[in-house]
DNA sequence: CCTGAAACTGATTAAAC
DNA sequence: GTTTAATCAGTTTCAGG
């Protein structure tokens, strides 16, 4: 699909409030409300917007504890690999989880209310997933930056 | 400010699908439309709702490179702390930053097209931040699990 | 591709229970 | 908390350039 410069300031505008309203879209993009209104729809058909969603104050709702942690198989058979992931895909307490490149097989992002609950997490269901064999926790002193907004 | 079962409801409801309507939401939630109005309203005052964002399909606009970077900084004094995460805070590849507990001070997640677009980044961009002592990227294989909401 | 107008739908407020 | 109803603002459709 075709996919210019006002679809992209489009799509920027949208990932930074999505509750802007066509008018106000169209005012910042010097065009009519309904040429705003053709441009989303066809980058929602086209599949470029995900979803809308709503983001969470992580201070407000008392689940201000991050850790990043590493996560290594004992061994990477195709068993142990689909059988991991879909064990990590059930815990909520993970929010993001990779395959990555290097020392460690995989990167997790936890998010928990304090280290009391990080605890639990890890000795009740981290660590009771099969096929794990080691883990290394890192975690977060300071989000510095934090954006879902793809820039082109 | 309170904040009881129905309003966790109702902000999962809304983490997931933010365009939903009242109506919608009032079914799923047993309650009138009023009544999820004036709830939603509250939450949003009350900062619970930081902001409602479009996601984008990453391999949709071309950005389905993505590498997470360990960086160490030479020293720890304020300083150079103040000017790397103003300078990582310009960085419109690095999506999120981290200071985190470990070997390493900081952990970057950096969003790019592909590889040649990620040297170009490293060798152009990042390396050339004072006071960065050593880095080590780490290649996202495969995305396993990716959400931004938070669960209750 | 775009525009402006007309029709429709949902958000918002107020009233009464 | 509920329902209903009026109003207003935004979305969506459509005819035409």
């Amino acid at each position: 699909m075709v996919f210019d410069t006002i679809d992209k300031k489009l799509l920027e505008l949208l990932q930074a409030d999505s509750k802007q309203t066509n008018k106000e879209l169209s005012n910042k993009l010097n065009l009519s409300v309904t040429a705003v209104y053709e441009r989303i729809k066809k980058l929602e058909r086209g599949g470029f917007i995900k979803s809308y969603v709503a983001l969470l104050n992580k201070e407000k709702v008392a689940k201000n504890f991050s850790v990043y942690c590493h996560v290594k198989l004992i061994q990477h058979t195709q068993e142990y690999v689909v059988s991991f992931e879909k064990e990590v895909n059930q815990l909520n307490e993970v929010l993001e989880c990779y395959h990555l490149s290097g020392d460690y097989d995989y990167l997790l992002k936890v998010l928990v209310s304090d280290m009391a609950a990080f605890r639990e997490f890890m000795v009740k269901k981290l660590t009771t997933i099969r096929h794990i064999g080691s883990t290394h926790s890192m975690f977060v002193i300071n989000e510095v930056k934090h954006t879902t907004a793809i820039n082109f």
